[in-house]
RNA sequence: CGGAGUGUAGCGCAGUCUGGUAGCGCACCUGGUUUGGGACCAGGGGGUCGAAGGUUCGAGUCCUUUCACUCCGACCA
């Protein structure tokens, strides 16, 4: 993609709204938009591309893992929801209406039931198990309080999947593949987190297991063994134990729920009578799994983690970019030139480049390195003076170090340091 | 839902106490000068001051009502 046809709105000035250091990031480097609903924000190109790559993540890990994507309505009957009796106990953060017909219906929040009555419209026999349905879609929760942008929006993407088995046995198996699956996407994101012990809350169920990304800013408070694995949310932490089972001690910290795994059982199957025929030829509720990944909310988590004074600070696989080419002096005919080559190359080679072509005179150098460390792209090249000796420059995001390289070796480094 | 704030140009704010022509910075447009770290000069466009009602000769400003948004708490796949 050119800068110059992109609509990337940075702005030197921090929204005074915003509190989080994602939040305010995310705003000046024009990845979102604040719409005047509370907890409700556009997604521009940055924004947009971000929240792809990052959903593509999430998507590769979970096919490799044997999940079947679908795609299911976002407005579902509330007598889906009467089966198993959440439309009370969901209360009012399930938003509710009517359509012309009087009928009611909902925007999904989760799809517990959506795609319990999915799986029971299709799957009759235990030779069809087990099965893993997923899909990343938008979910609305009318939250008591949204707050901190993506954070805690009331409109998110969620992945959410759904597991269904013939045994509580099998159902734990996948449960274990999930959680190494999450284990996956997470370090593919770059994130350095935690995998906790957590309270299965309104989703109901047996054991449950949060993804809490490590920040300071997390709304959760978590408990860590300093010797072994052990994690847990406080949550479920007896309140006087400092001692792990393992001897070691516990340290509190914070963390973002990010994912969240849980061994469901039968909650959902049998109030639905969602059975299947098994070898005995008895019918038998499905015994389900259900495991969620915000989405929307790691861009918040990544950023969280990885960001300076100077602005965002995206790992490998979320950049909206891997690559910025700044050409200093973009009416220098020799300089556009070399951008022009670099920015073809790059992209044959596969690699995710912008090139800032930016030539109005309001745009100078120094815009474009700042917009660089703002939006917090991996790599700069810097196309300037430096081409007379055959040279651009070469910044990097993470620490802002810059070495001079070679024009005919620019490909080479940037395709080494990004190990593609 | 309790507590505390804020609504004035796209964004950030002043003006409100003490009523009298709607302001500033950034951004935007035009021209010129600049050109390797968010340039400078000159000119210009953009507002029913969140909404409704009231007081007044006159309301951004005073009174009443209401709505929205933010933060703290409670809540929370």
């Amino acid at each position: 993609m050119k800068f110059s046809r992109m609509l990337i709105p940075t702005t030197k000035e921090t929204p005074n709204d915003a509190v989080l250091a994602s939040h305010k990031l995310l705003l000046r480097a024009g990845f979102i938009q604040f719409t005047g609903g509370s907890g409700l924000y556009n997604f521009l190109p940055l924004g947009k591309i971000t929240l792809e790559k990052v959903r593509k993540v999430v998507k590769e890990e979970l096919d490799k893992a044997g999940c079947n994507e679908v795609h299911l309505p976002m407005v579902t009957s509330l007598k889906l929801w009467e089966e198993t009796g959440r439309a009370d106990k969901f209360g009012k953060e399930l938003l509710r209406f009517k359509d012309r017909h009087e009928n009611d219906f909902t925007l999904s929040p989760t799809n517990e039931e959506a795609m319990v009555n999915l799986v029971r419209q299709t799957v009759k026999s235990y030779k069809q198990l087990p099965l893993n349905v997923y899909q990343i879609n938008w979910k609305f929760r009318d939250e008591v309080r949204p707050r901190f942008g993506l954070m805690r929006g009331r409109e998110f993407l969620m992945k959410d999947a759904y597991s269904f088995h013939v045994s509580v046995e099998d159902m734990e198996r996948e449960f274990t593949l999930m959680e190494a699956t999450y284990k996956k996407i997470f370090t593919r994101l770059g994130l350095e987190f935690k995998v906790v012990e957590a309270d299965s809350g309104a989703i109901g169920g047996a054991g449950s297991k949060e993804f809490m990304v490590l920040a300071d800013s997390g709304e959760d408070t978590i408990m860590v063994c300093d010797q072994c694995d052990f994690g847990a949310n406080i949550e479920v932490i007896d309140e006087n134990s400092k001692k792990c089972a393992c001897g070691g001690e516990l340290r509190e910290t914070k963390g973002i729920e990010a994912g969240h795994i849980f061994q469901l059982g039968t909650t959902y199957s049998a109030p639905m009578k969602a059975e299947f025929l098994n070898e005995n030829q008895k019918l038998e509720p499905f015994v389900m799994g259900t495991y969620g990944i915000g989405v929307s909310r790691l861009l918040a988590g990544i950023i969280e983690q990885n960001h300076d004074e100077k602005g965002c600070i995206w790992t490998k696989e979320s950049a909206p970019f891997n690559v910025d080419i700044i050409v200093a002096k973009a009416k220098n005919k020799a300089q556009m030139e070399v951008g022009l080559k670099l920015y073809e190359t790059l992209q044959a080679k596969g690699v995710d480049v912008l090139l800032d072509d930016r030539a109005d005179k309001k745009t100078g150098f120094g815009v474009k390195v700042k917009d660089f460390e703002l939006i917090g792209i991996n790599y700069a090249i810097v196309v300037g003076n430096d081409i007379e000796e055959g040279n651009v420059e070469l910044i990097n995001r993470a620490d802002l170090s810059k070495e001079i390289v070679a024009i005919n070796d620019v490909e080479a480094v940037i395709m080494e340091k990004l190990a593609l």
